[in-house]
DNA sequence: TTTAAAAACTTAACACTGTTAATTAAATTT
DNA sequence: AAATTTAATTAACAGTGTTAAGTTTTTAAA
């Protein structure tokens, strides 16, 4: 079944296609812009020929959502090296931030648009990308608590207020509500005092 | 001229009439249901009659957006009666978990959606209701440090890192991501308990 | 009261959007 | 070479925000 095979490799090379334009396309003009004409206009095939390959226009936005987490987790690789489970939490939190500020597109497919999620559900797949960061964000919580550098609390809880703050101050940024707070100028500066303020506030004295 | 003042009214009555009509549209439908074609039938006008009262559609969601502002300020005004201004911000908390959860469309618009911050640019107007609510909540800020029962800390810091915690969850909950890190049933008890640590950890021992 | 001007509103149209059904073209198997 | 399967396309539906041009209604002036 040699032939098979091939066949089926083509199928994803278009499939792979098809998703590098699109995330070409949206993060040069934004999640808003992108339309499943302007994606197949750019790799050369007819609107409906998209629908042989996916399912819908979710479904193209889900694995581009992937790729995103598959860039963030990059952006952590160097965080293992960080014995202080305080320190590499405070490190990951800072990483978030910049992720989030410097590629809003992506950021917003990953934790603001409700697209991808309904991708998800159609499709009856699990969230691993999302899962797999979550796990290692409650995994240094629990160590920072095993080690006794944290207050003693439910480790979902914790994780959950932590992640919580840094995506509110990313999406409040990038939806233009920060600067209502302070000065455009300082918004990003005044991001990074806050979670710092919060790790200090946090650590067990 | 009093003819010229019953004209204005009139015409205020027609732009109350949309902006009511608008409202009850994206309660029922949801945000991303509501159309000019639908809130024109509903008003019984022509759709392009609409752009002759408002600039444009988001010109309209901003109008809607500052009426769920002040659905949000009639949530806080018992707020007052809370002296101890740690327990003010608890509960101010709450009551913007709530709100959110309870308004998820309002919210949606509020603080998630660019559509009215676009009106707010074009018209050249300020956030007015949302500086009101963001004025609350570094003035309690600034008092929990005058009082002694916060650490001392520049207050747009711990009001951004605040706010973003609140933000962070409830837009996390709307969006269909926090039941990735507890099961759905336990989201919104969870949301409270990081919101109870948050301010017990912060508070002055 | 009739006529001219101004205001209010509508119809038609443009340029888009995601998506489906029917149809044609190409590749593969018989 | 003919039949069958696969791949891709065209045409169309139902919807979106918005603008320009035309119509009706109301007001002001002659």
């Amino acid at each position: 079944m040699g032939i098979v095979a091939r066949k089926e490799k083509q199928k994803q090379e278009v499939r792979s296609l098809i998703l590098e334009e699109s995330m070409k396309l949206f993060v040069e003009e934004g999640f808003s812009k992108v339309s499943v004409r302007k994606i197949a206009e750019r790799v050369q095939y007819s609107p409906t020929t998209l629908y042989l390959y996916f399912k819908d226009k979710n479904e193209i936005l889900f694995y581009c959502c992937e790729s995103g987490f598959k860039k963030m987790l990059e952006h952590n690789i160097a965080l293992g090296l960080i014995s202080n489970p305080i320190e590499r939490l405070h490190q990951m939190g800072v990483n978030y931030l910049n992720f989030g500020l410097e590629n809003p597109e992506y950021y917003d497919l990953m934790f603001i648009q409700e697209a991808p999620m309904s991708a998800l559900i159609d499709m009856g797949a699990g969230w691993s990308s999302g899962d797999q960061a979550l796990e290692a964000l409650k995994m240094i919580v629990q160590d920072a608590m095993d080690k006794g550098v944290l207050v003693p609390a439910k480790v979902e809880t914790v994780a959950m207020a932590v992640w919580g703050m840094v995506h509110g101050l990313v999406s409040l940024a990038i939806r233009q509500r920060l600067d209502k707070l302070v000065p455009a100028e300082d918004v990003e500066k005044t991001m990074h005092e806050s979670l710092d303020w919060l790790l200090k506030t946090m650590k067990k004295a």
